[in-house]
RNA sequence: GCGGGUAUAGUGUAGUGGUUAACACGUCUGGUUGUGGCCCAGAAGAUCGUGGGUUCAAAUCCCACUACUCGCCCCA
């Protein structure tokens, strides 16, 4: 590894090769048609928008984040701009702009692309990675937070993933969440002594991240440490309940998970994540939950919305770990070979009228002649199913030379039949 | 921003002070005039991450830097 500096890919960000790139078409595939079997429409929303739409999106600590996180260009005029670091704010602002509030309701959208944040890249965890994203706007029903986390599910069963597991919590809404943090709080400053500085630091600016810290002992410490889901109102303990229901009804197995959080307000209701094997420290394999504030907080109507993303990296890293095969990619089912010359000429013709009729066809290239074991050592390589030679004489009369590479006889086979011939064959 | 690990051809590795840095895979060529895989022969391909230091002598020891990687922070 010794490629000049100028010469690397930026840090945190990925070549994907053909090898690779199986496995993505596989997963994007698999995620395109359960998404339109589950009723969602496809969209695509820019990769940049105002740097003011995602910081309106992030809340409190915006400007550390936009700093930060987010990778930043200034414009000209003095706006700026901002490489999308998430799905959701954009697939808002796009149903706000567009107006699909008059759409048949709800609307039920799904995209994919890639997403940048400027983290310290780690396994799992890349500066571009791409994800897979659904949406359900304009709906309160818990059978939509329901159906997200179905089609979340599903994918991953659909891929051949083992070993997956819903955990599931509720984040309460503005109304019962400001009283369970303070009984949060209560019960953590009792232990404040025992916290690692960086809980107590939690403590203090964001309570609800305590939950799911990573230091030692704190299964022990939080074992009887006040559950949101024993406090929340009416409205979000009904929803919760009813969501409970229609999975205990599927036969779907789920874990509460007192310790699933999110960090910013306009998360309501539902949180849920999809575990999988981990992904070196990265055990999700796609988060989710409801955002009934979020249309409000990046400064447009009420829009109550449910929905997911999953990193197809992820999802792709975990395949391999499973022993997951996708197909194998298409490969080209006939290679021509000629001498140059008058013959090269009809190789080119020959291969673009494969091509024309279907056939994948690959030349092969010579600026003079080329022996053919080279020629033939090529269509080894490519794994096709023959070689197609033209030579002087097949030329001449008119024929091909037809070479299965699978095993058989060698047949001359006239150049007016050989498209039929290849079909068929 | 903080910590651990690593750095030798395209890839994976060997080589822990001493002549032209080794092996495998891959690539290319050839094994009689126009036939692949297996086999055989050969070739190309590395200023041993960069810079400094120790030494008669450094891929090898020391230092710094950089990159990659794993973890922490953060995680919309």
């Amino acid at each position: 590894m010794s490629a000049k500096k100028s010469l690397q890919r930026p840090k945190g960000m990925q070549d994907v090769l053909p090898e690779d790139r199986r496995y993505w078409d596989f997963v994007i595939h698999a995620a395109t048609d359960l998404a339109q079997r589950y009723g969602f429409e496809r969209v695509d929303v820019p990769i940049i928008e105002d740097t003011e739409l995602f910081a309106r999106g992030v809340g409190t600590a915006s400007d550390v984040f936009v700093q930060k996180e987010m990778y930043t260009i200034e414009e000209p005029d003095g706006s700026s701009i901002a490489l999308r670091p998430e799905f959701t704010a954009g697939v808002m602002r796009a149903h706000i702009q567009n107006g699909m509030s008059s759409w048949p309701q709800p609307v039920k959208i799904f995209t994919m692309g890639p997403i940048f944040r400027r983290e310290r890249p780690q396994a799992g965890r890349f500066r571009q990675h791409s994800q897979f994203d659904a949406e359900i706007l304009g709906e309160t029903d818990p059978a939509a937070d329901l159906e997200v986390m179905m089609l979340a599910m599903n994918l991953y069963r659909d891929l051949g993933y083992q070993g997956l597991t819903f955990q599931l919590n509720s984040t309460g809404c503005p109304h019962c969440r400001p009283g369970y943090l303070e009984l949060l709080t209560a019960y953590l400053s009792t232990y404040a002594g025992k916290l690692a500085p960086i809980d107590n630091e939690r403590l203090e600016k964001n309570p609800l991240r305590v939950l799911d810290s990573k230091e030692p002992g704190m299964d022990e410490l939080l074992a009887s440490a006040p559950h949101i889901v024993d406090h929340l109102c009416e409205d979000c303990a009904a929803h919760f309940a009813d969501l409970r229901l229609m999975l205990d009804n599927m036969e779907q197995s789920y874990t509460i998970n007192f310790r699933l959080v999110r960090g910013l307000d306009y998360y309501t209701k539902t949180v849920f994540e999809v575990w999988a094997q981990g992904i070196g420290a990265q055990a999700a394999v796609c988060g989710g939950g409801r955002y009934d504030g979020l249309a409000e907080a990046i400064g447009g109507p009420s829009i109550p919305g449910v929905g997911f993303g999953s990193g197809i990296e992820r999802i792709v890293m975990g395949l391999k770990q499973q022993g997951i095969e996708p197909p194998e990619s298409a490969k080209p089912i006939a290679l021509v070979a000629h001498f140059g010359g008058a013959t090269k000429i009809a190789a080119v013709q020959l291969c673009y009228r494969l091509r024309e009729a279907g056939i994948g066809t690959r030349l092969a290239f010579a600026r003079e002649r080329r022996s053919l074991k080279s020629q033939m050592r090529e269509a080894n390589r490519s794994e096709v199913k023959f070689a197609l030679i033209i030579g002087e004489s097949e030329l001449e009369e008119g024929f091909v030379a037809v070479r299965p590479l699978t095993g058989g006889d060698q047949a001359r086979v006239p150049l007016s039949e050989i498209v039929d011939w290849v079909k068929n064959g």
